[in-house]
DNA sequence: CGACTTTGACCGGCGC
DNA sequence: GCGCCGGTCAAAGTCG
């Protein structure tokens, strides 16, 4: 496999705040101030200690030693990254960022923020709570599908979903205990754009790194900012 | 032959 | 309660 060539050129993390991100009909002012950014220093003080945080970190800095690897700089942009999960300074006690489409409301009233809305779920469970893993998402501009992130993953199902011309991808990583899932699909607007899910921890590193290798560590800051 | 992908079936959550 | 839909399972197929 090609590994390097699969990583993008282009990277646009959900969500850099958006200056009219409060008066989207999914991001009312009660919601927006759950959200909180991602800065390096919170990265490095491990502010936001919280899976999601942790793991956009760990495959963020897999991704960037990859590069590294392969002698090829970093392009990734933007200035912030979204939590998506609760955390010390993100008190959104119950939820989770559910879906990082284009909202159907969205769509059809034909709002264009440049970015895609995020639906939360908010409500509780009946009965007893359902607890999910932590999950993150990005979009990036490839030709190809599957990013490679340093992870090996295998594919365990395909669906195409409503409205959309593209199918779905489901993977799971290969190792054993590990049980982060992906999910991977191209953006119907925009078939160039891949949209990427990932869902858990790793509970290990990346097979062809070694995560404690202080240059992979500080390439995460060139990589991020 | 093992690892991985494909694909139809199945299941559970959710909205009506 | 029912039907729709997303997510997962698992058997069969493919590949190296």
């Amino acid at each position: 496999m090609e590994q390097f060539d699969q990583i993008p050129t282009q990277m646009g993390f959900l969500l850099p705040f958006p200056p009219n991100l409060t008066s989207s009909p999914l991001f009312s002012p009660q919601y927006s101030k759950s959200f909180t950014s991602i800065t390096p220093s919170s990265l490095a003080s491990n502010e936001l200690d919280d899976g999601s945080t942790s793991n956009l970190a760990q495959t963020l800095v897999a991704i960037t030693a990859q590069k590294s690897k392969h002698g090829l700089t970093s392009t990734f942009g933007g200035p912030q990254f979204l939590s998506l999960h609760r955390s010390n300074v993100n008190p959104w006690s119950f939820g989770e960022v559910t879906d990082c489409f284009r909202s159907k409301r969205s769509r059809e009233e034909n709002h264009d923020m440049g970015f895609f809305d995020i639906k939360m779920k908010v409500k509780k469970m009946k009965g007893r709570r359902k607890v999910r893993e932590p999950r993150f998402c990005f979009k990036t501009m490839s030709d190809v599908d599957v990013l490679d992130d340093g992870y090996k993953w295998r594919k365990y199902g395909q669906k195409v979903v409503k409205n959309t011309q593209h199918p779905r991808s489901y993977y799971r990583c290969t190792q054993e205990n590990c049980r982060v899932k992906k999910r991977v699909e191209r953006l119907a607007e925009d078939p160039r754009m891949v949209i990427t899910t990932y869902e858990g921890r790793h509970v290990h590193s990346p097979p062809d790194l070694n995560l404690e290798d202080s240059h992979a560590q500080s390439q995460l800051t060139n990589f991020l900012w």
